[in-house]
RNA sequence: GGAGGAGUUCCCGAGUGGCCAAAGGGGGCAGACUGUAAAUCUGUUGCGUUAGCUUCGGUGGUUCGAAUCCACCCUCCUCCA
């Protein structure tokens, strides 16, 4: 049986970091992080980066791993935290896995193992060339030749995934269905008690997330943009692609209206926030915990405490 | 006071007599997602299960038929006074 661990789930701004740090200090665990943004250093304040004193004291992981320019990607988060994980358990400690990246979280529960392949291959710029030259029903075509079932999947519009599933075929020899197959076959590498933390009302999740976005302002965001800007980070990387940052980036280098691109950074939020509430609501095992206009901590203590015990894991 | 222009479905906006419940975009809603995932992609969006019903500032007309034509009214904008 694979080691138990907690997940704590949930859109953004739902009070997954305070719910983690309190259930942590109760039931001694350590925070490993599962978001694809905050791995990112020097990107605190649009990320919600935990600060300090919200840590109060416990042991954070995958926070600031990487740098801004550098090009992340699920593989290696599974393997950083996969690391830290079973390092907190052999150490005797209640990991609590906390974030809003589904895939992260879900690569990293599930045994799943990645091709061997080199991203820095130009494969990647040559298949994208082409899907800009011949467009995506062509590469659709040609990946139906040698994978089928993976062509069936995809709308020819959607021309990320067609590229990657070439992509991994033409690297590798080893089509994107064997390869899942396989993966998907192994066993999970945790047995996991997720919590969902969500709001019962939209308007109450949107409402948290424009105060969340005016205390971004208010704490300095723009700065911290522009920062990262004068630093030199191109702006196609994957960390300038975070919500907050490529809005305020192409309000700095354009008009210089802070107030707009923070209007827009509560809309992609709002958004963003919905994508995951769908990706959550896939997994029937997740527990929800469901705020009613406001989180109320004291309260979800008492109930993750219940399905910790009923689960087994303290 | 005078002269023009404009009012369209949640928003912007196209539409000048039938093929219009009304293009397109935004927003909303739902979904997908296996090495960029805070990314990317899809579907849907007046009401009704169907027949059908109610919409295009308002009222009344013309017409077999109007968002589209006519009259009057209301509101907004620009210019002249």
């Amino acid at each position: 049986m694979p080691p138990k661990i907690l997940v704590i789930s949930g859109p953004t701004a739902s009070g997954k970091t305070a719910l983690a740090v309190e259930l942590a200090l109760r039931h001694s665990g350590e925070v490993v992080s599962a978001d694809s943004m905050q791995i990112y250093r020097h990107m605190d304040i649009g990320t919600a980066k935990p600060t300090r004193e919200e840590m109060r004291g416990v042991p954070h992981h995958m926070l600031d791993v990487a740098d801004p320019e550098e090009d992340f990607s699920v593989a290696r988060y599974v393997e950083l935290a996969a690391g830290c994980v079973n390092d907190i358990l052999a150490r005797g400690k209640l990991p609590i896995v906390a974030g809003g990246t589904g895939l992260y979280i879900d690569s990293l529960l599930s045994g799943r193992t990645f091709a061997r392949f080199d991203p820095d291959s130009p494969l990647r710029r040559e298949l994208e060339e082409e899907l800009a030259r011949r467009g995506g029903a062509a590469l659709l075509e040609e990946l139906a030749r040698v994978d089928p079932d993976t062509a069936a999947r995809l709308h020819p519009n959607d021309g990320k995934r067609i590229v990657r599933a070439l992509e991994v075929y033409r690297s590798t020899g080893t089509t994107l269905t064997e390869h899942n197959a396989m993966t998907r076959s192994l066993p999970p590498r945790y047995d996991a008690l997720t919590l969902t933390l969500a709001f019962q009302r939209r308007e109450d999740m949107w409402a948290r997330i424009d105060r969340r976005v005016d205390r971004m302002m208010a704490d300095g965001l723009a700065e911290e943009v522009r920062a990262l800007l004068d630093s030199g980070v191109p702006d196609r990387c994957t960390a300038m692609q975070a919500i907050g940052y490529k809005e305020m980036a192409a309000a700095l280098r354009g008009d210089g209206d802070t107030a707009r691109a923070a209007e827009e950074i509560k809309l992609r939020s709002r958004q963003y926030a919905k994508r995951q509430l769908t990706w959550f609501r896939r997994n029937g095992d997740a527990r929800w915990i469901r705020w009613e206009t406001r989180p109320n901590f004291a309260a979800a203590l008492q109930t993750s405490t219940e399905y910790m015990e009923e689960f087994g894991i303290v």
